[in-house]
DNA sequence: ACCCTCCTGTCA
DNA sequence: TGACAGGAGGGT
């Protein structure tokens, strides 16, 4: 499920779930999850999840009213999901990797790839990533421009970068391109700022549509109190390899980027 | 700035 | 059986 409006979408379904419960236990099940040393969370409270870039962002104070405490970074990569479940519901235990007991219920972490990670935090300002929220207030084109500078990285590769822009991922990459009128096959330098603008204006568009529609979501599994969004009904040219451009109705082109699928449609995106 | 790899599952 | 899947860190 992850990228940035997949991510805003848990945490924002989270949140009001988990507020203000106090943490029993966190059970780890994937010991590849424990990279280094996990702090001891019974009576923990959970303050507050948000998003952090593509990850899920949980805060634990020590006590009720105490605002110190410690941030996890839930990454979710390919196939993490967190499920709440209340205490009488039995729970799924295939792709289990971490169950967090709370007071009434729990929070479950699965990841069939076992690609997801958990990273622990002592201060806000740690958690913090180096690339720009593209949904920012802050974040203009003549900014975007600077940010790209002189790379000669191709605009798609350069899109996918976390340390510049941070959670956008392949599929929406490419949906931003199409809608900016942008080959992904451009050099990023060779934008003009004309392009800047519009290369931003796109990328508000559509997180803001696919968060409005709590993102995209394939396989849909029957989900127990998961998310299920609905953007992969507006879906322009990711994954629709030979079926007509919205715009032109010349079919869809799909090919290998970066060992990663891009979607285009040559006769709009120049 | 690229290719590979981590891991498991699904589809043609 | 091989290609492919929403991600990103490591090595070259």
């Amino acid at each position: 499920m992850p990228e940035l409006p997949e991510v805003e979408t848990v945490a924002r379904q989270l949140a009001p779930l988990v507020r203000g419960r106090t943490v029993v236990a966190l059970r780890v099940l994937d010991p590849s999850l424990k990279h280094g040393r996990f702090p001891r969370m019974a009576g923990r409270h959970v303050t507050d999840v948000t998003r952090s870039g593509k990850r899920v962002l949980f805060h634990f104070s020590r006590g009720p009213g105490r605002n110190e405490g410690i941030w996890l970074a839930v990454h979710l990569r390919m196939t993490g999901r967190l499920i709440w479940v209340d205490e009488a519901r039995r729970s799924e235990l295939a792709h289990l990797r971490a169950r967090f007991r709370l007071d009434r219920g729990s929070l479950l972490f699965y990841d069939t790839r076992r690609f997801g990670t958990f990273q622990f935090y002592q201060s806000f300002e740690e958690t913090e990533p180096e690339g720009v929220d593209p949904l920012s207030p802050g974040l203009n084109s003549r900014e975007l421009g600077r940010m790209i500078g002189k790379s000669n990285q191709n605009i798609k590769a350069w899109l996918l970068r976390q340390d510049r822009l941070v959670g956008l991922g392949n599929i929406y990459a490419s949906e931003i391109l199409f809608v900016a009128g942008i080959s992904p096959l451009r050099e990023a330098a060779s934008l003009n700022a004309a392009e800047h603008r519009s290369l931003l204006r796109a990328t508000r568009r559509v997180l803001r549509r696919a968060i409005k529609n709590c993102g995209t979501t394939f396989s849909d599994f029957q989900d127990t109190r998961g998310l299920t969004g609905s953007y992969q009904n507006y879906l322009t040219v990711y994954g629709r390899e030979r079926e007509p451009c919205p715009r032109c109705s010349a079919p869809v082109v799909r090919f290998v980027q970066q060992q990663r699928s891009t979607y285009h449609c040559a006769q709009c995106q120049k």
